[in-house]
This record gives C-alpha cells, sequence and structure tokens, in this order.
DNA sequence: ACATTTATCTCATAGAATGAGAGAGGTTCT
DNA sequence: AGAACCTCTCTCATTCTATGAGATAAATGT
C-alpha cells in the first residue's frame, strides 16, 4: 500500500494530545485542508484569550494575518452572532455560548465525573473541581463547592496553565517529546510567590506525581491556596483524560487534615469510569 | 454615488435584530463572503443543537452540505478542539467552552446586569436571570439564585423560545417583519399545557407586555412554573437588548406577592444601563 | 453471508479566498 | 492649525484553495 498523506496526520499528531497551539512560536507552516477555517479560528482564540475588546489592527497583528483578511472573517462572525462588535471594538459574540452548553452536556466524561465531585466536595467540604488538558493549557470542566468555598472564583471555562498547581497531574503523563513542546512554550516558569521553577525541578515534579499519583500544591498559582489532584485515567488505554482537584485557602484546611484529603481525592478520580 | 453591495449588507440586514438563524426554511441563498466559514458554523450549529452525538451523514444531512465537504469540515474542526470524535460520533469539543467565557467575562451587558441580579434575588427570594434574544431563540446568560431557588436547572448557555414564557418579553420588541419571519420558523405553538397559541393571541399578547412593560408567565415554558420579566433597554436607542426575569415554582408564589414582584423586576430591568 | 448504508480518500476543476491598493475618517503630533 | 500618521473599509484581478463526484474500504443491518 502506497503511503500517502492525509487530512488528519497534521492536525492530529497524537490525537487529541498535541501541544502545538500557538503556531506562531514554533513556526511550523503545515499544510492545511481549509486554510480560511483555520484561520477564522485563529481570530477566534486571539478573542477568546483576550481579556477585553480588541480593535481590527491589533486582531490581525495577533493572529498574524492580513488586515483585510481579518476584517472578512470577523465580518462572518459578527453576522453570526459570534463576535460582537461595538464601534471599533470587537469581542466574543453571545453564539459562542452555546458550543460551552452543548459541550457540557454532552461530554461522557463531564457526565462521569459530576457526581463524583458531588460526593467529593460533600465529603471533604472543599470546591471540587475537573480539569482537562487542551493543548499548552486547563480547562476548568466542571466544578462543585463544599461547605468551605473557596475565596475567589474559578468559573467553569477558565484556562489556566498546565505547569502550576493541579495542571502538573495532567503534565505528569506527557511524553518526553510533548513535555520538551511545553517547556519551550511556556518559557521561564514561576509560581504565585515569585520563585522560578527551573525545568530540572518541574521535570521532577513531574516525576514525583506520576509515582505518588497524587499531587499537593501549595501557593503554586495562586498565593494563599491549596489544592490536591490526582489524575482520571481512562479505563481503556490508561491515559490521563482529566484531573480531579480540590481546592481550598490554605488556612482553611490544616496540615494533618492533608493526607486524608489525599486519599479522597484519589478514590475519586478512580471512580471516575470514562470510555 | 453609485450604489454597491456590500458584504454587510446580507447578513446584517437589521443589525443584530436579524431573526434568519435557519437558513434552509426560507431558502435564501444570499451571496456570501466565505463559503467555507459559513459551512463550517452550520455544522458547528448542527452540533451544538443536538442534544446527543451525531454521525457524519446526519451531520452532513441536518446542515445541507455534502458529505465529503461535512467530513474535511469536522476534521478541521476536531484538529483544533472544537469538535469531538469517539469512534463514528461527532460531539461539541473542550475548546468551544473558552468562548462563551470570553462572552460572559467581556460583555457590558453581562457584567452590568450582575449586580442587579444580585440585588433582585436578595430582594425577592428567587432566581433572577438574565436572557439575551439571538435569531429565533433566547439564551440564558446570567443567573443568581435566591433563597428559593428553582427546582429545575436552566443553565447558564441554554437554548430556550422566544414565544413562551419570558421569551415574549423580546419577541414584543420585534418589528413587523420580524414578527412574521418568527411566525413562520416556529410553526404551531403550544404552551406547557398543551395549549394551543394562535398567532392572533400571540400578537395580543406582546402588545399587552409591550404596553405594560413588564409580563407573568404561568405554566407557559415549564408546567409548575411562574415567571415575571421585564425588557432590558438600550439607554442611548432604547431597543430592547435583553430581558431580567424571575423565576419559581408556582406554589411557592403566592398571588397576592406578585404584583409586588413585578415592581421589583421593573425597577431591576430599568437599573441596569447598557451601552 | 449478502445487501445496504456509511465513512474515507483522491483528484481535476470551478470559483472562492486573497492581499494590494485607494479612499475616507480618525488621531496625534509639531 | 496643519501635517503626518494610523486605522478602517471596500474593490478587484489573480491564484490557489475548497469543492463534490466517484472509487474504495469499512461498518451495519437482515
Amino acid at each position: 500500500m502506497p503511503f500517502t498523506v492525509n487530512a488528519g496526520d497534521f492536525y492530529c499528531w497524537t490525537e487529541q494530545t498535541d501541544l502545538r497551539g500557538k503556531k506562531k512560536m514554533t513556526e511550523q507552516k503545515e499544510p492545511t485542508t481549509m486554510r480560511s477555517l483555520e484561520r477564522a479560528i485563529d481570530v477566534l482564540e486571539v478573542l477568546e484569550d483576550a481579556a477585553r475588546p480588541l480593535r481590527l489592527v491589533d486582531i490581525a497583528g495577533r493572529a498574524g494575518l492580513h488586515v483585510a483578511t481579518t476584517q472578512r472573517i470577523l465580518g462572518v462572525l459578527e453576522g453570526r452572532g459570534r463576535v460582537e462588535k461595538d464601534g471599533m471594538n470587537y469581542r466574543a459574540g453571545v453564539n459562542l455560548i452555546f458550543g460551552a452548553h452543548a459541550y457540557l452536556t454532552t461530554s461522557p466524561l463531564v457526565a462521569a465525573s459530576r457526581p463524583v465531585l458531588q460526593e467529593l466536595a460533600e465529603r471533604t467540604g472543599l470546591t471540587a473541581s475537573l480539569f482537562v488538558r487542551t493543548g499548552a493549557h486547563r480547562a476548568v470542566v466542571a466544578r462543585v463547592h463544599g461547605s468551605r468555598p473557596l475565596r475567589y472564583e474559578l468559573p467553569i471555562g477558565a484556562k489556566l496553565p498546565l505547569h502550576l498547581g493541579a495542571g502538573k497531574t495532567l503534565a505528569a503523563d506527557l511524553g518526553p517529546e510533548e513535555l520538551r513542546h511545553l517547556l519551550d512554550q511556556v518559557g521561564p516558569m514561576r509560581d504565585a510567590e515569585g520563585r522560578e521553577i527551573s525545568p530540572e525541578i518541574f521535570r521532577s515534579d513531574l516525576e514525583k506525581i506520576r509515582k505518588q499519583g497524587f499531587q499537593v500544591a501549595l501557593n503554586e498559582r495562586k498565593l494563599g491556596s491549596l489544592s490536591v489532584s490526582a489524575p482520571v485515567r481512562s479505563t481503556q488505554s490508561g491515559a490521563v483524560v482529566a484531573a480531579i482537584t480540590i481546592g481550598a485557602a490554605s488556612e482553611d484546611v490544616s496540615p494533618d487534615e492533608i493526607e486524608g484529603l489525599t486519599i479522597e481525592v484519589r478514590r475519586a478520580a478512580s471512580a471516575v469510569t470514562v470510555p
């Protein structure tokens, strides 16, 4: 059988586990079916990552596209309610919420996790969350508050780093190749206390998490916060598909309470059965 | 100056207030910049509206596209994490949640409404929600629970009809042309009790809501539910841009309580100042 | 086991997407 | 104020991309 290159070969290297995301950094201009669609998604991602409205040139610049092209794309997206524009400012549009709703209601992972998170939050009194990795980040995908809720809000849909806090539980399962990509992308790493994290320390952290099967993080992503995380594995492949985390203000949790929490979280994570 | 037809002329008839949405019904094949992007959005909308995973032919059929085209689009979307596929089943993908998050955090309307909903929920003890119209539907865009919360969940991102319950508050502001489009699209209307609603009754309902400046709905969209709604108007144009609603199980609210509630809701709705 | 439906992939061709460019409207200097 | 600059908007000729028929392979139903 002759070797041929198929559409899927490019954007799906290692299934959904590829880390690319920001193409500009690695500058790999891979051939693509549907350039215009890829570009439209680039534009959308710019708007999604910006916490504020942006102007045309700004979007074009960040997406690395010609202004005319960007404008045309934004025009179509606006006509479809996926972008909103007042004056010269573009923002994400209402219709984007339907996609999130569809994901949250159809994802088997989310469905399987909900009751588990519920019980975990009840038993520990802390906020229980489910994270999923996408590219070099993670997303909050489900969350149940306990009786001692967090002081700060971490809403569903928040995009968080892979290299801090519970993110490391997801990063721990990356292959050596993917891990290098991640390190390249994030550049110099430092935690919420300002401490620099060397690649060596980072790698050994991941190694430890992999061995232990759970993770305790203090003041990593957010000062004054404590989290305990464990990986959710695919029943079939054994690959890490998500992480379950309980989070709290660090003064709400006594040190001798932590061991019990790790047991709870590990049990919850393994209780999630996902195809 | 010569008359020319511009991109915006087609997909933005009456700003974002057009009702099209489903092109197939009216079968108006308008010229479009970026056909492939339009089609990709069609595919996404199919996935967003389906409450369950779909197969390729099914998606192609619903979107009115060739199977090959549909597959190519799905492939790109999957590579970008906006669609997920297990086996032959396609679903909405994780990355769609970032768009929703961006909308919810950058929309001035949502930001302006949050404190108002908060206070309304506190004062009435009921669940206060903000709805926005998109096409022939409305979306739940913000929500605060009171001390007497609803029994059923109505999550953010839910897509609801315009012709039932609080939807009529939004429909009341439609122009005659748009209203006709809406009636064409939804076809025969009936409420949660199974009662048929004739176009005449519907129009007079809207007229009443427009006059009163609020609406009380009982058992319309959901049996056993009661809602009180009022329109949020643009400070500049005066157009209805959203609706504020309080909802409750009907047995939680005594009849003589309702008048007070309408006053609260109207006050809340007019307290939202949106550019 | 056979028939039918569905998915995947290739390829020549139509025509859609592209970006340079010009014009108009703002903004920020001196 | 005037000039220089920047940004937005729109048009149009050219190019290269998106398209769908069709062949093949896989899955599904009877």
